[in-house]
RNA sequence: CGGGCUGUGGCGCAGUGGUAGCGCACACGCCUGGGGGGCGUGGGGUCGCUGGUUCAAAUCCAGUCAGCCCGACCA
């Protein structure tokens, strides 16, 4: 292809709005173009990568096992509020009504749409196993779009869905998946981190996420350090365990500031209310509190205990519960619950229990693992202005054995062999996989006669890889001060070629080594417009294509034809055989 | 959803009440010709939108829309 019938866009300004590498190259070398906030055209370069990333997909699914259909981008509301997500999908959604008012949603994923498919041919436990895949649009109406194609409102991605007689064949083909999305992230030259991940709102039981190890990644990744080990976790996941150097003991016990024996006592805080304050004001270490965090949803009250020197994890919390929907609890819910201001919440002298009615509500509580055996321990006095000290876990409350309830840090132990300590990195997810389970083929009434002709419910699973996500974190990994560096298999066309020639000779020396170059199958882009040269070694770097090859004046003098590794930036003078030979073998 | 910032030519920006500017890009001419070149000429903007204050508003005020950034909370 010649640029004097396929233009270049590239610029010489970041957009202004570009925070991130990927975004500021893709749109200086004329990838993308934004059009709205999270929306963004697919120019000719960035069209052709995603396609190629596309095929890569679909012939790496189809290996293993995958049958691609295309669905309707628009759902119906029907399909969402059989499985009970019409009203559970929040503002994310986006939703849409036809001329008859009637509701429609902008597919933000498919679960319903392809186990509605199913339902409507999957006849017999015969038919089963069956994986359907689509590379198709998504729609989420992002609280904040961010990040060029990193988080867009619209957005491609294959997602495919497996259906099963029992657990043995919906492994058997998560693992193919597994398989196949290795092989997917190795054809496009990304390397991934695949992790333990939490299966969120999905629900279900196994899941792994592919991430890309990124400093803008939106998520955290716990890594065991030790390597033969290999513990990788998302953070939301991650069990936590407290490294003994953080009290000085392997017991997660007693280190309160006064022997167990003594009393719990209450003690005048004043407006000291945050564990900082207290902390400061009586000289004990954040470690030795009892957190207390409470929210409430439409039924229930969740009252969670933990140690005062950590974070809740709203994920294990939410998962433990079994919540949805759930907000902080009101400071009316706080004082029915506590008898006090907030502020002062405690597990010990607490006048309701586990299972109790309060202000209408199911008082739930939740105790830490870790507080268990504890003592000297402040909590609030669950009193206005007031505090406890001495407070020991087994006389004044009881925790039981207590949940995995923190989010766990670097520095932590590792969960998986619980002796090396967890490192932290950020990452991007590109792809994820996950077994489902029945709750969509329960709620949707999906089922098939099994061998006695009884019903059965299929269990399913559900694989997506986000396309433009890979194209960008893709750019992420591989780019330098000068522009983007493609993987051959991704890039638009394996070589620029820079046409500095001027007389006659030299533009028919260049004609020929294109129609040559094409002709042994190597896809060439031909910058033949009128620019100068410095103009087209910049455009060259800056969109990226593995080899950059140079013919001018000199060539025709010398015989030698100029090629440049991107990636290396080795510049070497070959024959045009040798460059052939190049460009084939690298 | 809350807070902050920004809306001026295609892009990036300057312009504190008195006839709308700069750089890049674009068009034309000449020079130059292996790393975003030079000189000259030229075209292009209802200053996001609505209302108000004023003899006079890009500029001040109110509202509104959009974009960007930060936060989403542990009492």
């Amino acid at each position: 292809m010649r640029a004097s019938q396929l233009p270049l866009f590239t610029s010489k300004d970041d957009p202004k709005d570009a925070q991130v590498a990927s975004h500021r190259l893709l749109s200086r070398a004329g990838f993308i173009r934004k059009q709205g906030s999270g929306l963004y055209v697919y120019m000719p370069f960035g069209d052709m990568v995603h396609r190629k990333i596309e095929q890569i997909v679909r012939e790496e699914m189809n290996r293993f096992g995958g049958i691609e259909v295309t669905l309707p981008v628009i759902t119906p509301a029907e399909l969402w509020q059989e499985s009970g997500r019409w009203d559970l999908m929040g503002k994310e959604m986006m939703r849409m009504q036809d001329r008859h008012e009637v509701g429609y949603a902008l597919g933000p994923t498919h679960e319903e749409a392809m186990t509605d498919l199913a339902r409507s041919f999957l006849q017999s436990y015969k038919q089963l196993p069956v994986n359907l895949y689509q590379i198709g649009r998504k729609y989420r109406d992002e609280i904040r779009p961010r990040y060029g194609l990193i988080r867009c409102r619209e957005f491609v991605m294959k997602d495919a869905y497996s259906f099963h007689v029992d657990d043995a064949s919906l492994d058997e083909t998560y693992q193919k998946m597994r398989e196949a999305y290795r092989a997917i992230f190795e054809r496009c030259g990304l390397k991934t981190i695949p992790v333990e991940a939490d299966s969120g709102n999905m629900g279900g039981s196994g899941s792994e996420e592919f991430m890309v190890a990124s400093q803008i990644g939106e998520e955290t990744l716990l890594l065991c350090s030790d390597e033969k080990c290999g513990y990788r976790s998302n953070q939301e996941k991650t069990a936590f365990i407290e490294n003994p150097k953080k009290h000085g003991s392997t017991e997660p016990t007693n280190r309160g500031i006064s022997p167990s024996a003594d009393a719990a006592v209450e003690f005048e805080t004043g407006a000291a209310k945050t564990i900082e304050e207290v902390s400061k004001l009586t000289g004990s270490e954040p470690r030795n509190f009892i957190k207390a965090v409470i929210f409430e949803d439409k039924e229930n009250i969740f009252l969670c205990f933990i140690q005062g020197d950590r974070d809740l994890s709203e994920i294990k919390m939410k998962n433990l519960a079994g919540a949805t929907e759930y907000w902080p609890a009101g400071e009316e819910t706080i004082k029915a619950l506590t008898g006090a201001e907030p502020g002062y919440a405690g597990p010990q002298g607490l006048k309701v229990k586990d299972g109790d009615t309060v202000a209408k509500k199911t008082l739930r509580i939740f105790f830490d693992r870790h507080l268990k055996g504890r003592s000297g321990l402040i909590a609030g006095a669950n009193k206005t202005g007031f505090h406890t000290k001495n407070v020991a876990e087994g006389r004044d409350f009881q925790s039981g054995e207590g949940h995995d309830l923190i989010v766990s840090h670097a520095g932590d132990i590792c969960p998986q062999c619980k002796k090396a300590e967890l490192t932290e990195t950020r990452g991007i997810e590109v792809g994820h996989i996950f077994k489902l389970g029945k709750k969509y083929s329960q709620k949707m009434n999906l089922s098939v006669l099994d061998p006695n002709g009884k019903p059965l419910t299929p269990t399913m699973g559900c694989y997506g890889i986000g396309v433009g996500r890979t194209m960008a974190t893709s750019v992420e990994q591989n780019h330098d001060e000068r522009g983007i560096i493609w993987h051959r298999n991704l890039s638009p066309f394996v070589v620029y070629l820079v046409s500095l020639a001027k007389g006659e000779a030299e533009v028919a020396f260049v004609d020929k080594l294109y129609a040559t170059l094409t002709a042994q199958g190597i896809s060439v882009y031909l910058d033949d417009r009128d620019e100068r040269a410095g103009v087209k070694f910049n455009d060259a770097e800056l969109v990226g294509f593995p080899f950059i090859v140079t013919v001018g004046k000199k060539t025709l003098e010398s015989g030698k034809i100029e090629l440049k590794l991107r990636r290396s930036g080795e510049k070497l003078e070959v024959s045009e055989a040798e460059l052939i030979g190049k460009i084939q073998s690298l």
